[in-house]
DNA sequence: CAGCGTCGATTACAACTGTAATCATTTGCA
DNA sequence: TGCAAATGATTACAGTTGTAATCGACGCTG
């Protein structure tokens, strides 16, 4: 057990649509966040800002001057926030198993082919390096 | 696609502690729902009425009467709100796709064996029957 | 018949969310 | 040099959530 494994911070929804925007590319400034977020979300730049203010007071993202303004940045990975999510989500629903998660889904969603294929891919893989 | 899918309503984190009581047993008094719940939340009885109602007013619960007062039950099954919430997770997070999240999972928390036996288990079965 | 206990219904209230508008400050430009 | 543009900071405001306390009606009991 890792001593002091960092707490990742709770991100919303809205809040996580910015974070996607500085996982794909960062440093970048307010305006640029916003443009990219332009087409999934039609936001007004002031929101994109409100949620960026939320994000640092959360300690989510990180700033760093760039003259007359800031430029923004993850400060935590999108790796860490989906583990935490993933773990929740699990613990909440399935008991932490997931097992009985799949077998949800087989259930109730076609998986496609490749779907299966990937999955037999990585069980196999699992299974070798046990 | 199915015509006129019954909308799962949305069920908070508080609000699904008092479903589960009533997915283990239904129908049952307000009392008794507070009762059931009683080891795992430190809840005054008034908290688990005011959660009744709510959702009660989503739909999610329906009551019938018992003379002086209510017997409640679960208005949706389990199973349609797992569906719900999970179909959510996993666009949200994985795009919609299965095996990217098995992929995440099998790179952050060990599988015990017996997962990886389960999961080995089900994939030969959806493979069968595909 | 009056008071008390029992329920559901109503009200409370702070934190978090979604979604902005407005304020204040800096600064290049006319 | 004073004004307009840009940009972060502050304020707004309704809806949801967590967590209760209180109110009001109904019926049992002495």
């Amino acid at each position: 057990m890792k001593a002091h494994m960092k707490a990742i911070p709770q991100i919303s929804e809205a809040e996580s649509v910015v974070m996607e925007a500085l996982w794909t590319h960062s440093p970048r400034s307010a305006e640029d966040v916003a443009a990219a977020i332009g087409d999934e979300r039609a936001w007004q730049e002031s929101t994109v800002k409100t949620l960026l203010n939320r994000l640092l007071r959360k300690n989510a993202v990180k700033v760093q001057k760039d003259g007359r303004r800031y430029l923004y940045s993850a400060a935590i990975t999108r790796e860490q926030w989906l583990h935490s999510e993933s773990k929740g989500f699990l613990d909440r629903l399935f008991d932490g198993r997931l097992a009985p998660m799949v077998a949800h889904f087989s259930r109730h969603r076609k998986l496609s082919a490749a779907d299966l294929q990937e999955l037999k891919r990585l069980i196999g893989e699992l299974d070798a390096d046990k």
